[in-house]
DNA sequence: AATAGATAGTTCGCACCGTAAACCATTTTC
DNA sequence: GAAAATGGTTTACGGTGCGAACTATCTATT
Protein backbone atom coordinates (compact mmCIF):
# COMPACT_ATOMS: atom_id res chain seq x y z
CA UNK A 1 0.00 0.00 0.00
CA UNK A 2 1.52 3.70 -0.74
CA UNK A 3 1.37 6.06 1.69
CA UNK A 4 -0.87 8.10 0.49
CA UNK A 5 -3.25 5.22 0.32
CA UNK A 6 -1.99 4.46 4.19
CA UNK A 7 -3.26 7.77 4.87
CA UNK A 8 -6.81 8.55 3.32
CA UNK A 9 -7.26 4.53 4.85
CA UNK A 10 -10.08 4.92 7.45
CA UNK A 11 -8.67 3.61 10.91
CA UNK A 12 -10.94 1.32 11.22
CA UNK A 13 -9.54 -0.59 9.09
CA UNK A 14 -6.23 -0.80 10.62
CA UNK A 15 -8.05 -2.12 14.14
CA UNK A 16 -10.04 -4.33 11.83
CA UNK A 17 -6.98 -6.01 10.46
CA UNK A 18 -5.27 -6.37 13.52
CA UNK A 19 -8.70 -7.91 15.18
CA UNK A 20 -9.20 -10.01 12.92
CA UNK A 21 -4.90 -10.96 13.17
CA UNK A 22 -5.37 -11.54 16.22
CA UNK A 23 -8.15 -14.01 16.56
CA UNK A 24 -6.82 -15.90 13.86
CA UNK A 25 -3.44 -16.68 15.82
CA UNK A 26 -5.63 -17.03 19.36
CA UNK A 27 -8.08 -19.75 17.57
CA UNK A 28 -5.19 -21.81 16.41
CA UNK A 29 -3.35 -21.07 19.98
CA UNK A 30 -6.88 -22.35 21.75
CA UNK A 31 -7.53 -25.74 19.09
CA UNK A 32 -6.95 -28.14 22.05
CA UNK A 33 -8.63 -26.50 24.35
CA UNK A 34 -12.22 -27.12 22.56
CA UNK A 35 -13.06 -22.99 22.85
CA UNK A 36 -12.94 -21.72 19.72
CA UNK A 37 -15.50 -18.51 20.07
CA UNK A 38 -16.47 -16.40 22.45
CA UNK A 39 -13.29 -15.89 25.05
CA UNK A 40 -14.34 -12.08 26.10
CA UNK A 41 -17.61 -14.07 27.34
CA UNK A 42 -15.45 -16.74 29.08
CA UNK A 43 -13.21 -14.18 30.64
CA UNK A 44 -16.34 -12.09 31.47
CA UNK A 45 -18.03 -14.88 32.98
CA UNK A 46 -15.23 -16.28 35.33
CA UNK A 47 -13.85 -12.50 36.35
CA UNK A 48 -17.30 -11.44 37.24
CA UNK A 49 -17.59 -14.61 39.72
CA UNK A 50 -20.78 -15.35 41.43
CA UNK A 51 -23.89 -13.98 40.13
CA UNK A 52 -23.31 -13.09 36.77
CA UNK A 53 -26.16 -13.37 34.52
CA UNK A 54 -26.69 -12.68 30.73
CA UNK A 55 -27.76 -9.15 30.97
CA UNK A 56 -24.52 -8.14 32.88
CA UNK A 57 -22.82 -10.03 30.33
CA UNK A 58 -24.87 -7.79 27.74
CA UNK A 59 -23.78 -4.39 29.95
CA UNK A 60 -19.92 -5.25 30.42
CA UNK A 61 -19.26 -6.51 26.65
CA UNK A 62 -21.51 -4.37 24.81
CA UNK A 63 -23.58 -7.50 23.40
CA UNK A 64 -27.15 -7.24 22.15
CA UNK A 65 -28.84 -10.19 24.01
CA UNK A 66 -29.66 -12.00 21.45
CA UNK A 67 -26.56 -12.94 20.31
CA UNK A 68 -26.06 -13.78 24.01
CA UNK A 69 -28.35 -16.52 24.22
CA UNK A 70 -26.52 -18.04 21.35
CA UNK A 71 -23.33 -17.74 22.83
CA UNK A 72 -24.09 -19.02 26.45
CA UNK A 73 -25.88 -22.04 24.11
CA UNK A 74 -22.27 -22.75 22.84
CA UNK A 75 -20.85 -22.92 26.45
CA UNK A 76 -24.12 -24.96 27.72
CA UNK A 77 -23.93 -27.62 24.75
CA UNK A 78 -20.00 -27.78 25.31
CA UNK A 79 -21.14 -28.18 29.10
CA UNK A 80 -18.27 -25.58 30.61
CA UNK A 81 -21.76 -23.46 31.78
CA UNK A 82 -24.58 -24.55 34.14
CA UNK A 83 -27.74 -21.95 34.28
CA UNK A 84 -28.94 -21.95 38.08
CA UNK A 85 -32.24 -19.64 38.60
CA UNK A 86 -32.24 -16.89 41.24
CA UNK A 87 -34.97 -17.73 43.45
CA UNK A 88 -34.88 -13.92 44.33
CA UNK A 89 -36.15 -13.13 40.83
CA UNK A 90 -37.02 -16.14 38.97
CA UNK A 91 -36.52 -13.94 35.55
CA UNK A 92 -32.91 -14.04 35.60
CA UNK A 93 -30.21 -17.35 35.53
CA UNK A 94 -26.83 -17.53 37.09
CA UNK A 95 -24.16 -18.70 34.83
CA UNK A 96 -21.97 -21.04 36.57
CA UNK A 97 -18.79 -21.86 34.66
CA UNK A 98 -18.57 -26.00 35.13
CA UNK A 99 -15.62 -27.79 36.34
CA UNK A 100 -15.11 -28.79 32.77
CA UNK A 101 -14.36 -25.06 32.08
CA UNK A 102 -12.62 -24.35 35.31
CA UNK A 103 -9.80 -26.66 34.43
CA UNK A 104 -9.18 -25.10 30.58
CA UNK A 105 -8.71 -21.67 32.58
CA UNK A 106 -5.67 -21.75 33.10
CA UNK A 107 -4.16 -22.46 29.84
CA UNK A 108 -6.92 -20.21 28.62
CA UNK A 109 -5.23 -17.56 30.34
CA UNK A 110 -2.04 -18.18 29.39
CA UNK A 111 -2.90 -18.30 25.87
CA UNK A 112 -4.10 -14.88 26.16
CA UNK A 113 -1.00 -13.72 27.97
CA UNK A 114 0.84 -15.00 25.82
CA UNK A 115 -0.38 -13.21 22.82
CA UNK A 116 -0.80 -9.93 24.13
CA UNK A 117 2.66 -10.33 24.97
CA UNK A 118 3.73 -11.34 21.39
CA UNK A 119 1.46 -8.52 20.36
CA UNK A 120 2.91 -6.10 21.92
CA UNK A 121 6.80 -7.05 21.40
CA UNK A 122 8.96 -4.37 21.07
CA UNK A 123 7.29 -2.24 23.04
CA UNK A 124 8.64 -1.33 26.62
CA UNK A 125 6.47 -1.81 29.49
CA UNK A 126 6.05 1.79 29.76
CA UNK A 127 4.84 2.04 25.61
CA UNK A 128 2.42 -0.64 26.43
CA UNK A 129 0.35 1.20 28.94
CA UNK A 130 0.48 3.85 27.11
CA UNK A 131 -0.69 2.79 24.18
CA UNK A 132 -3.20 0.45 26.22
CA UNK A 133 -4.49 4.18 27.77
CA UNK A 134 -4.49 5.38 24.09
CA UNK A 135 -6.18 3.03 22.94
CA UNK A 136 -9.05 3.64 25.89
CA UNK A 137 -8.82 7.55 24.76
CA UNK A 138 -10.08 6.32 21.18
CA UNK A 139 -12.60 4.43 22.19
CA UNK A 140 -13.90 7.14 24.38
CA UNK A 141 -13.37 9.97 21.33
CA UNK A 142 -15.18 7.51 19.30
CA UNK A 143 -18.11 6.83 21.63
CA UNK A 144 -18.39 10.54 22.40
CA UNK A 145 -19.33 10.64 18.15
CA UNK A 146 -22.96 10.35 16.89
CA UNK A 147 -23.41 6.75 15.50
CA UNK A 148 -25.12 4.51 13.18
CA UNK A 149 -26.67 2.51 15.39
CA UNK A 150 -27.74 3.48 19.10
CA UNK A 151 -26.83 1.39 21.53
CA UNK A 152 -27.97 -2.07 23.28
CA UNK A 153 -30.77 -3.34 25.74
CA UNK A 154 -31.57 -0.07 26.67
CA UNK A 155 -32.26 -0.24 30.43
CA UNK A 156 -35.34 1.96 30.27
CA UNK A 157 -37.13 3.26 27.37
CA UNK A 158 -36.73 7.01 26.31
CA UNK A 159 -40.27 7.52 25.75
CA UNK A 160 -41.22 10.09 28.07
CA UNK B 1 -15.74 -3.95 34.06
CA UNK B 2 -12.60 -3.96 36.86
CA UNK B 3 -9.07 -4.15 36.29
CA UNK B 4 -8.41 -7.58 36.41
CA UNK B 5 -10.90 -8.41 34.08
CA UNK B 6 -9.53 -5.84 31.51
CA UNK B 7 -5.99 -7.37 32.47
CA UNK B 8 -7.22 -10.37 31.32
CA UNK B 9 -8.91 -10.17 28.13
CA UNK B 10 -7.67 -10.40 24.76
CA UNK B 11 -6.82 -7.68 23.44
CA UNK B 12 -8.35 -8.09 20.62
CA UNK B 13 -11.48 -7.69 21.76
CA UNK B 14 -10.40 -3.74 22.48
CA UNK B 15 -9.53 -3.78 18.72
CA UNK B 16 -12.73 -5.57 17.85
CA UNK B 17 -14.80 -2.64 20.04
CA UNK B 18 -13.21 0.46 18.63
CA UNK B 19 -13.51 -1.38 15.40
CA UNK B 20 -17.26 -1.59 15.42
CA UNK B 21 -17.80 2.08 17.16
CA UNK B 22 -15.57 3.43 14.40
CA UNK B 23 -17.48 2.27 11.79
CA UNK B 24 -20.68 2.80 13.22
CA UNK B 25 -19.73 6.91 13.46
CA UNK B 26 -18.75 6.57 9.39
CA UNK B 27 -21.71 5.26 8.26
CA UNK B 28 -23.41 7.77 10.11
CA UNK B 29 -20.94 10.40 8.70
CA UNK B 30 -21.97 9.29 4.60
CA UNK B 31 -25.94 8.30 5.28
CA UNK B 32 -26.00 10.76 2.36
CA UNK B 33 -23.49 9.68 0.68
CA UNK B 34 -25.07 6.15 -0.56
CA UNK B 35 -22.35 4.44 0.74
CA UNK B 36 -22.61 2.57 3.59
CA UNK B 37 -19.71 -0.31 3.20
CA UNK B 38 -16.64 -1.30 1.80
CA UNK B 39 -14.95 1.88 2.24
CA UNK B 40 -11.84 1.25 2.33
CA UNK B 41 -11.92 -0.81 -1.22
CA UNK B 42 -13.28 2.33 -2.62
CA UNK B 43 -10.23 4.28 -1.28
CA UNK B 44 -8.04 1.78 -2.61
CA UNK B 45 -9.52 1.94 -5.96
CA UNK B 46 -9.14 5.47 -6.17
CA UNK B 47 -6.03 5.86 -4.78
CA UNK B 48 -4.44 2.46 -7.59
CA UNK B 49 -6.21 4.43 -10.28
CA UNK B 50 -5.89 2.97 -14.25
CA UNK B 51 -5.07 -0.47 -13.91
CA UNK B 52 -6.97 -1.80 -10.60
CA UNK B 53 -8.10 -5.19 -10.73
CA UNK B 54 -10.54 -7.54 -8.26
CA UNK B 55 -7.26 -9.72 -7.70
CA UNK B 56 -4.61 -6.32 -6.87
CA UNK B 57 -7.59 -5.09 -4.28
CA UNK B 58 -7.87 -8.82 -2.80
CA UNK B 59 -3.91 -8.88 -2.51
CA UNK B 60 -4.18 -5.15 -1.21
CA UNK B 61 -6.93 -5.09 1.70
CA UNK B 62 -6.31 -8.74 2.57
CA UNK B 63 -9.86 -9.72 1.06
CA UNK B 64 -10.69 -13.14 -0.66
CA UNK B 65 -11.80 -12.65 -4.00
CA UNK B 66 -15.30 -14.18 -3.62
CA UNK B 67 -16.13 -11.58 -1.30
CA UNK B 68 -14.66 -9.17 -3.36
CA UNK B 69 -17.17 -9.80 -6.13
CA UNK B 70 -19.63 -9.08 -3.96
CA UNK B 71 -18.12 -5.34 -2.53
CA UNK B 72 -17.31 -4.65 -6.28
CA UNK B 73 -21.03 -5.79 -7.42
CA UNK B 74 -22.39 -3.78 -4.63
CA UNK B 75 -20.53 -0.49 -6.38
CA UNK B 76 -21.88 -1.96 -9.79
CA UNK B 77 -24.78 -2.02 -8.75
CA UNK B 78 -24.92 1.75 -7.32
CA UNK B 79 -23.41 3.02 -10.80
CA UNK B 80 -20.06 4.00 -8.97
CA UNK B 81 -17.80 1.63 -10.84
CA UNK B 82 -17.54 0.09 -14.16
CA UNK B 83 -15.39 -2.81 -15.61
CA UNK B 84 -13.67 -3.04 -18.47
CA UNK B 85 -12.07 -5.88 -20.09
CA UNK B 86 -8.34 -5.52 -20.08
CA UNK B 87 -7.22 -6.55 -23.88
CA UNK B 88 -3.93 -7.57 -23.08
CA UNK B 89 -5.24 -10.63 -20.86
CA UNK B 90 -8.59 -10.78 -21.04
CA UNK B 91 -9.37 -12.99 -17.94
CA UNK B 92 -9.38 -9.58 -15.67
CA UNK B 93 -11.09 -6.51 -15.86
CA UNK B 94 -9.92 -2.98 -14.92
CA UNK B 95 -12.17 -1.16 -12.11
CA UNK B 96 -12.74 2.67 -13.07
CA UNK B 97 -14.65 5.31 -10.91
CA UNK B 98 -17.37 6.62 -12.02
CA UNK B 99 -18.33 10.53 -12.58
CA UNK B 100 -20.81 9.80 -9.74
CA UNK B 101 -18.23 8.20 -7.31
CA UNK B 102 -15.95 10.81 -8.35
CA UNK B 103 -18.07 13.33 -7.28
CA UNK B 104 -18.48 12.17 -3.97
CA UNK B 105 -14.81 11.52 -2.97
CA UNK B 106 -14.27 14.61 -1.49
CA UNK B 107 -16.72 14.55 0.77
CA UNK B 108 -16.08 10.71 1.18
CA UNK B 109 -12.24 11.44 2.15
CA UNK B 110 -13.28 14.58 4.42
CA UNK B 111 -15.48 12.57 6.49
CA UNK B 112 -13.07 10.00 6.79
CA UNK B 113 -10.40 12.73 7.60
CA UNK B 114 -12.70 14.41 10.07
CA UNK B 115 -13.03 10.80 12.03
CA UNK B 116 -10.26 10.11 12.22
CA UNK B 117 -8.76 13.81 13.54
CA UNK B 118 -11.47 12.95 15.61
CA UNK B 119 -10.64 9.66 17.04
CA UNK B 120 -7.22 10.52 17.68
CA UNK B 121 -8.18 13.41 19.76
CA UNK B 122 -5.97 14.01 22.75
CA UNK B 123 -2.73 12.62 20.87
CA UNK B 124 -0.21 15.07 20.29
CA UNK B 125 0.90 14.91 16.22
CA UNK B 126 3.79 13.61 17.54
CA UNK B 127 2.30 10.76 19.77
CA UNK B 128 0.03 9.98 16.77
CA UNK B 129 2.50 8.98 14.27
CA UNK B 130 3.99 6.90 17.42
CA UNK B 131 0.68 5.67 17.62
CA UNK B 132 0.20 4.38 14.26
CA UNK B 133 3.87 3.07 14.16
CA UNK B 134 3.11 0.65 17.44
CA UNK B 135 -0.44 -0.35 15.53
CA UNK B 136 1.86 -1.57 12.49
CA UNK B 137 4.33 -3.20 14.65
CA UNK B 138 1.57 -5.02 16.51
CA UNK B 139 0.44 -5.97 13.32
CA UNK B 140 3.44 -7.72 11.83
CA UNK B 141 4.26 -9.36 15.04
CA UNK B 142 1.16 -10.51 15.66
CA UNK B 143 1.33 -11.82 11.45
CA UNK B 144 4.32 -13.50 12.34
CA UNK B 145 2.30 -16.05 14.36
CA UNK B 146 1.24 -19.23 13.31
CA UNK B 147 -2.66 -18.37 12.47
CA UNK B 148 -5.49 -20.76 12.27
CA UNK B 149 -6.71 -19.68 8.63
CA UNK B 150 -4.11 -19.61 6.22
CA UNK B 151 -4.18 -16.44 3.98
CA UNK B 152 -5.43 -15.51 0.91
CA UNK B 153 -5.44 -16.48 -3.01
CA UNK B 154 -1.98 -17.75 -3.25
CA UNK B 155 -0.13 -16.51 -6.21
CA UNK B 156 0.94 -19.86 -6.07
CA UNK B 157 0.18 -23.00 -4.82
CA UNK B 158 2.91 -24.38 -2.29
CA UNK B 159 2.74 -27.99 -3.73
CA UNK B 160 6.20 -28.69 -4.45
C1' DA C 1 -55.67 -6.78 44.90
C1' DA C 2 -55.51 -5.31 40.06
C1' DT C 3 -53.45 -3.53 36.34
C1' DA C 4 -49.80 -1.47 33.61
C1' DG C 5 -45.09 -1.18 32.71
C1' DA C 6 -40.56 -2.76 32.88
C1' DT C 7 -37.13 -6.42 32.72
C1' DA C 8 -34.53 -11.23 31.76
C1' DG C 9 -34.38 -14.23 28.57
C1' DT C 10 -36.02 -16.80 24.17
C1' DT C 11 -37.40 -17.54 19.36
C1' DC C 12 -37.76 -16.22 14.64
C1' DG C 13 -36.42 -14.05 10.61
C1' DC C 14 -33.45 -11.37 7.74
C1' DA C 15 -29.43 -9.41 5.67
C1' DC C 16 -24.63 -9.70 5.72
C1' DC C 17 -19.96 -11.96 5.85
C1' DG C 18 -16.07 -15.20 5.28
C1' DT C 19 -14.83 -19.01 2.95
C1' DA C 20 -14.69 -23.72 0.72
C1' DA C 21 -15.67 -25.88 -3.60
C1' DA C 22 -16.58 -26.19 -8.15
C1' DC C 23 -16.62 -23.82 -12.29
C1' DC C 24 -15.50 -20.95 -16.90
C1' DA C 25 -12.43 -18.40 -19.70
C1' DT C 26 -8.06 -17.29 -20.64
C1' DT C 27 -3.06 -17.18 -20.33
C1' DT C 28 1.38 -19.32 -19.19
C1' DT C 29 4.52 -23.05 -19.03
C1' DC C 30 6.98 -26.67 -20.90
C1' DG D 1 -0.58 -28.68 -27.81
C1' DA D 2 -1.45 -30.42 -23.17
C1' DA D 3 -1.20 -29.26 -18.38
C1' DA D 4 -1.10 -25.96 -14.99
C1' DA D 5 -1.96 -21.49 -13.30
C1' DT D 6 -4.71 -17.33 -12.97
C1' DG D 7 -8.82 -13.82 -12.86
C1' DG D 8 -13.19 -13.93 -11.92
C1' DT D 9 -18.03 -16.08 -10.94
C1' DT D 10 -21.53 -18.97 -8.74
C1' DT D 11 -23.27 -21.79 -5.18
C1' DA D 12 -23.62 -23.19 -0.65
C1' DC D 13 -23.00 -23.16 4.33
C1' DG D 14 -22.38 -21.66 8.92
C1' DG D 15 -21.73 -17.55 11.76
C1' DT D 16 -23.32 -12.82 13.18
C1' DG D 17 -25.83 -8.54 14.41
C1' DC D 18 -30.12 -7.01 15.10
C1' DG D 19 -35.20 -5.87 14.85
C1' DA D 20 -39.54 -7.76 16.29
C1' DA D 21 -42.49 -10.37 18.76
C1' DC D 22 -42.96 -13.43 22.57
C1' DT D 23 -43.09 -15.67 27.67
C1' DA D 24 -42.39 -15.28 32.34
C1' DT D 25 -41.67 -12.59 36.08
C1' DC D 26 -41.13 -8.55 38.91
C1' DT D 27 -42.27 -3.55 40.23
C1' DA D 28 -45.01 0.44 40.67
C1' DT D 29 -49.28 2.74 40.88
C1' DT D 30 -53.54 2.95 41.89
Amino acid sequence: MTEEMLQAMPLGRFFAYITKSYYGVLAKKLEELDIDRYYSVLVAMDKTGKGCTQQMLCNLLDIDKVSMVRMIDYFLKKKMVRKIQNPADRREYFLELTPKAKVRLPEFYAAIEELNREALKGLTKEQQKIFKAQLLTIEENINSLPAEKVFINYKKSPKK
